[in-house]
DNA sequence: TAATTTGTTTGATTTAGATCAAAACTTTAA
DNA sequence: TTAAAGTTTTGATCTAAATCAAACAAATTA
């Protein structure tokens, strides 16, 4: 990517075209989107960035750092729901009814993009392509619920954890730096929480792989020693669990 | 597949206006939009409308019907992703990655308007605030799925099946005839697929809400006796399996 | 540095819901 | 009208994963 020097006042790491932004936009378009993601946020470890049921008022664009969100439950009790990493763009569920619908927390010092929605609307109506770019992101988002979805409805636990650490490591290493090593952010608990299985579960699965000499666990870090494997495991449904709330394709 | 081609009179029953469309059209652009939907089509019971991996060419608004959608594992297996009622719409998750991601079957002979994104996309250019709706839209489906994600990562069998009889019900009330009563399209085995439960758990709860007296059930009809009840099994969460897969809100 | 808190692993036991099985009921087809 | 296929209910049994429990390791604080 080719850096173009732009005005002092400026945060040249986090500007949009950096983050996610689609080839089609004209310079004058550009200026403006610029205008736009002017304000950085600093979030700490452990705090919140926005909360369930506040009233919508910008979507995040992660400068750095590590976010989880969460959903609450009637009785408050919270699942994650999602792991975001830096370069992507927070918020989206506000859009529908103005009001957040999760709550997001920094998993680690952070720093993120604010897009005032007010600025950001105005703007919509000068540059379409833009608005067509964020409507991809949503897409995106969708595909990726539905993914987990079909995680949390029907795979076993040592699938789901497998296919968590394949997405894991895919998603790290689209941002830079390939590797077959892990660095986990996050708590077995959260894991277990995201994957609908107990912090329990997800430390004996981890064991289980370490064992078979698919993966080696040094606390979190996760190194790959046999991806071929993993693949296999994420992917197969044994035979007699086939049926459980799966519909005939004729295959078992 | 029966293709319904539109001459000049308008298929006014299927007009976006009347599906889903928010003020702040004027009726320049409102012609715009009925232009493009200007093709019907037929979809009988069992019927496919689209499939994972065909090629993005068309979202499609729901005239009159009922349909399913599926998420394919790689064995083939399928998982009910969705329902989706009259006035609703479908193809959605296609606009990420130009293609469709799930499968979307008819589950009674229904009628849908076809949407032809090269239309769509043209249009965009013009009518902002139409885009604007589709994201609306999206992040609608969004939070639907987020709370699908809840359902399945967190809550026992009867509170998902009571969550599941509440949602069609308030989905069919918002949609025409209030009524206590709920006339289910598909089977057993479907609203498993849907919920992560055999169609033998479904079946089982069905029997013991009927049996506590808080639904009554005849085949496909369901009666909902005592909705405060049916209200209560949705949102209670027992102290002994608060643990599982959820985060400490210091409830329990 | 020790003390405290927070996170992780591993083992023993329990259980919700899956699986297996079979009868009964509904719909479609012939 | 009967036959065949598809769907639903109910019962008996099994099992994957939750729960309970306890020791241990890391990180944080005093």
């Amino acid at each position: 990517m080719i850096e173009v020097k732009r005005s002092e006042t400026t945060c040249s790491a986090c500007r949009m075209r950096d983050l996610c932004m689609p080839i089609g936009l004209s310079s004058e378009q550009m200026k403006l989107v610029d205008q736009m993601v002017s304000t950085r946020l600093k979030i700490q470890r452990g705090e919140l960035l926005y909360q369930s049921w506040q009233k919508f008022k910008s979507l995040y664009a992660i400068r750095t750092g590590f976010f989880k969100t969460t959903l609450s439950r009637s009785d408050g009790v919270e699942q994650v729901s999602n792991f975001y990493v830096s370069g992507e763009l927070l918020g989206l569920d506000g859009i529908a009814t103005n009001q957040y619908t999760c709550n997001a927390y920094a998993l680690e010092d952070s720093e993120v993009c604010v897009l005032h929605v007010q600025q950001f609307n105005d703007l919509a109506i000068d540059v379409h392509i833009f608005q067509q770019h964020i409507q991809r992101i949503m897409s995106h988002e969708i595909v990726n619920d539905k993914e987990h979805l079909l995680l949390l409805g029907s795979m076993k636990s040592d699938a789901r954890v497998a296919t968590f650490l394949i997405n894991s490591l895919s998603r790290m290493t689209t941002r830079g730096q390939a590797s077959d090593e892990l660095i986990l952010r996050m708590t077995r608990e959260e894991i277990g929480s995201y994957l609908g299985l107990t912090l329990e579960t997800v430390s004996r699965t981890f064991s289980a792989l370490a064992k078979k000499g698919i993966i080696s666990v040094d606390h979190r870090s996760i190194k790959i020693l046999q991806p071929r494997l993993l693949h296999n495991i994420a992917e197969h449904q044994e035979q007699p669990n086939c049926r459980q709330a799966l519909l005939k394709a004729h295959v078992c």
